[in-house]
DNA sequence: TCCGTATGTGAAACCCTATTCACTATGGGA
DNA sequence: TCCCATAGTGAATAGGGTTTCACATACGGA
């Protein structure tokens, strides 16, 4: 019975609510996600978030698996658009720098744990998401090493967090000064950086 | 008299109360931060914390400042205790890792923007607190150059934003996994490739 | 056409929050 | 010794949060 529920459960409105949470978190972080500003966003009153989802936390459930699938389809893209490994790691890092100057929480939302909140059990699937994300990047760096792109000697998954930490400190330094630091700047100085790192020879 | 009544208002309460705060932060959360818990802690009932801040905000602003004081500290410890640009980094790495794996939350809270909350003016106090601290680390590798031991083409701000990058990451990555991300490794390595990187002859 | 189910509504319940206020106790300077 | 500013108390207020429930509505298949 409740599968059959689940299925019945208009899948589009369930999305609709999951993507109206994201964007509000965008918009004003997740300390003012309530499921009244929620309904709001959608359009209907605060209990009928009850036909869809069974309390809050699924529905935060909701916007971390979606926010997945945005970093999935990130790194997808980029694959799909670039054949060398640096080049990927450079498209991405544009493409996160973008994600931040365009008012796009993930990166903040992503690293900043907030989204945990009271239930313990989603802190497992926020490290499981973040991980699987850590083993993509991981992923192109070992596959620029077998291309003799990027030297042997690095482990890959210290190279994939270290270029997450390109753009995270200064996702937030950008974002607590209100844009005044200079977000690209740093990307391009610091990928210039990163890049020489990965490339010298030992 | 405001004057007057901030000096005769025990300095120790005040202080004892952000410390608390700060404390109970750690432990569990900004989120959880509640007026109720934090006088429970202190040993006190609600309304008492009202002779020593005027408001939530103002116990808040305290804990920044504390945070901020932490910080000041660290990096001064290690420039009394090192004497090189790379050791004092190098030590200053290993003490953040300290930080993280011993329940303290200052690297998440701070890179979190969880603490600016509803108060937009608070977010002006955290860019400032994040900017000195950058700052500081970049005086740090400007010394590095002026001595020789670091590459003089790299711009001191980048590189001191990267610095926090190897460790950020790590920490939300070490927290979320509940432990199992092993901090220590990543950071030994990401050290390695970091001051490959700035010591590299261009 | 009609029925049943899924969806939405509005009000209420309950809890926790920050904050105020009148009151009590206490301890250090006159 | 006495007094008064100061710290602490306990109750009350107002507001917002999540969640439940009884009721209305509308739509799709028989």
């Amino acid at each position: 019975m409740s599968e059959s529920k689940d299925r019945l459960d208009s899948k589009t409105r369930r999305d609709e609510i999951a993507e109206a949470a994201l964007r509000l978190v965008n918009r004003d972080g997740l300390k003012k996600l309530s499921l009244s500003r929620l309904a709001a966003e959608v359009g209907v009153v605060p209990s009928a978030l009850y036909r869809h989802y069974p309390n809050k936390d699924a529905i935060l459930d909701a916007v971390l698996e979606l926010i997945r699938d945005r970093l999935t389809e990130h790194v997808e893209r980029v694959r799909k658009e670039h054949f060398s490994a640096l080049s990927r790691l450079d498209a991405l890092l544009a493409r996160h720098v973008q994600m931040i100057t365009s008012q796009q929480a993930i990166p903040r939302i992503l690293f900043s744990e907030e989204i945990v909140g009271d239930a313990e059990e989603r802190r497992g699937r926020l490290a499981e998401v973040i991980h699987e994300h850590v083993m993509r990047l991981a992923s192109l760096v070992a596959e620029g090493q077998a291309g003799g792109e990027i030297r042997p000697d690095v482990s890959p998954e210290s190279a994939a967090v270290m270029f997450l930490g390109i753009v995270q400190p200064a996702a937030i330094l950008w974002h607590a000064s209100g844009g005044r630091f200079d977000l690209t700047e740093h990307a391009r100085t610091a990928w210039n950086l990163y890049r020489e790192c990965l490339t010298a020879k030992s």
